[in-house]
DNA sequence: CTGAAAGCGCTTACAG
DNA sequence: CTGAAAGCGCTTACAG
């Protein structure tokens, strides 16, 4: 910068202006900015952010990249800020409390405009909470803002899909809860909208993240003369579904004719674009959007429900054959 | 860190040390320590940046990560800088030149480490070639250091699996040349193995990445009578070998009775982590330590090719069976 | 071993 | 409108 004002005869303080389009005289203008191409100059944002206590970064954090929700949410989010000029930070926190901790004051230390975080249980005690920080899917004491899709009403149009589509005998089968979690909302809203449709419904919820043999085990125990008891099935995320089909119809069960299985994401295979099962999809790129919004121009805590739809993925009856 | 001297009725040079782990008289480490505490002070890495010109932090420049091979490679990458306290800059491109083109600059223009690169056709010319640059898969003109996996052998060892499978009729489909694309010479190894065992070996590369039609109407008219007249085929990517499976199989063609079908990467199925097809086997992991290593220790340009391996996902013949 | 001072590359009141 | 100067939060020779 210094070389640029030489180059150009003129003071540090015009060549700023010129780069921060601040009102300059024509001429000043000109010559500073044929400098500035001579010589290849490029504004040192770290510097910059030193004085004006901006950055142009927010830090994402997520728990991996190898599930695709995570990944095209990041992808969604990285996009967005990029149209803000804004870069992001990555962190992954492998959904390890003690690394969301320790990402969540790497990011602050790097002095970051806003945190996104999609996390599990960081100590939120030890935060500065003068960054403005916005969840998805995750409610935390203190001012922080949350978005996520609308995990009740999720649930409910599953369960009502499931219905409309001929089914009596309904089962939920969900991980959790995770702490003050969003998406928790999914279970209740299930058994709301069977209960009003006077509907039977059931569920197993099980606290631990890293065995799905439970599942099995209560599947198998409810497949009575190569039968099983219900009729419809609500996992609370695609994962869990995409498992369970594959479980059952190793069990020689079909689905979607004797059980039809919705799942809650709307993940596609990459390379067909094909649900990976029937399922409640969420807004992804909705969600960035509102989530870049809020922490870009941080406002009151606000809690934010996007709207979510239901869409055929081959584990339900094709209604339209 | 000015509050924290003055708590700790020391001057700043002294608390600067202490931060960076040098000797310092026990007495004022202590009080230094407590003082810092007591603030709740962080050291502000923009200002530190100024100054050492490190800035702990490295640009990582990705197509999209709505590719699992892509999001896998940016969550290894990010969990190795992390290791090595840095932090990653996400920049997703979309495939687009100038795109990448901006973003390498943007990267720059934060002064990051160094950059890892996954791009397409970025104009070099603009870079900036004072921090270190690793490029994966790519080839490009000057000091960039290049990480891959090994494309050749990976080429011949599935015209290796296909012949040992039994089959004599082969095909490579493919898309490309990417520009100096490392991935270019998977065709060339499959086919020097195919010659070598002196199978027939037929091949069709298309350069349109928007559609994949015409790979449907060659195959088409190569079915006569309801037969393929190939009986193995090497695909690409396991993309592209999915996507030919799913036309196929539509065409009342049974994989691997009658077509054999190996693809390239090693993509799993996010719920269940089955392979996606029978597939070369990309070394994920290792490629981000090499990239990462390189980056943060520049050397003289290297070009390092890590192993592949064969992995068997349902579209050969299962010779365990 | 410690403290005072200079300087990293910028921005921003403040005079002129 | 322009230029000279102070200062953002650090680090690092340099004296003491």
């Amino acid at each position: 910068m210094k070389d640029v004002a030489r180059e150009a005869g003129v003071a540090l303080g015009t060549v700023s202006k010129v780069i921060n389009g601040l009102p300059v005289g024509e001429g000043y203008r000109k010559s500073v900015e044929a400098a500035i191409e001579k010589l290849g100059y490029r504004v040192n944002n770290y510097a910059r952010g030193l004085k004006t206590n901006k950055t142009y970064c927010v830090a994402l954090l997520m728990p991996s990249l190898s599930h695709p929700f995570y990944a095209h949410l990041t992808d969604a989010l990285t996009a967005c800020l990029m149209q803000h000029d804004c870069r992001s930070l990555l962190m992954i926190t492998n959904y390890d409390p003690e690394a969301e901790t320790k990402c969540l004051i790497l990011g602050q230390q790097n002095k970051v405009d806003g945190v996104i975080a999609l996390t599990y249980n960081p100590n939120l005690s030890e935060i500065d909470t003068s960054t403005p920080i916005v969840t998805i899917d995750r409610h935390f004491p203190g001012n922080f803002s949350c978005v996520s899709s609308d995990n009740f009403r999720g649930g409910e149009l599953a369960a009502e899909k499931l219905i409309e589509y001929g089914c009596r005998k309904l089962l939920f089968l969900g991980i959790g809860p995770d702490i003050l979690g969003e998406a928790d909302k999914r279970g209740p809203g299930f058994e709301t909208a069977c209960r009003r449709a006077g509907a039977d419904v059931a569920q197993l919820i099980l606290n631990d993240r890293d065995t799905d043999a439970p599942f099995y085990s209560f599947l198998q125990e409810h497949i009575v003369g190569g039968k099983l008891d219900f009729d419809g099935i609500f996992c609370k995320t695609d994962w869990l579904a995409v498992k369970v089909c594959a479980f059952l119809r190793s069990r020689g069960i079909r689905i979607p004719e004797e059980v039809q299985i919705i799942g809650y994401d709307g993940i596609e295979d990459y390379a067909t674009r094909q649900y990976s099962c029937s399922t409640i999809v969420q807004p992804i790129r909705q969600m960035a959007e509102v989530a870049v919004d809020l922490v870009l121009h941080p406002s009151a805590k606000a809690n934010i429900c996007l709207p979510v739809c239901y869409a055929w993925g081959g584990t339900t009856k094709d209604l339209r054959k």
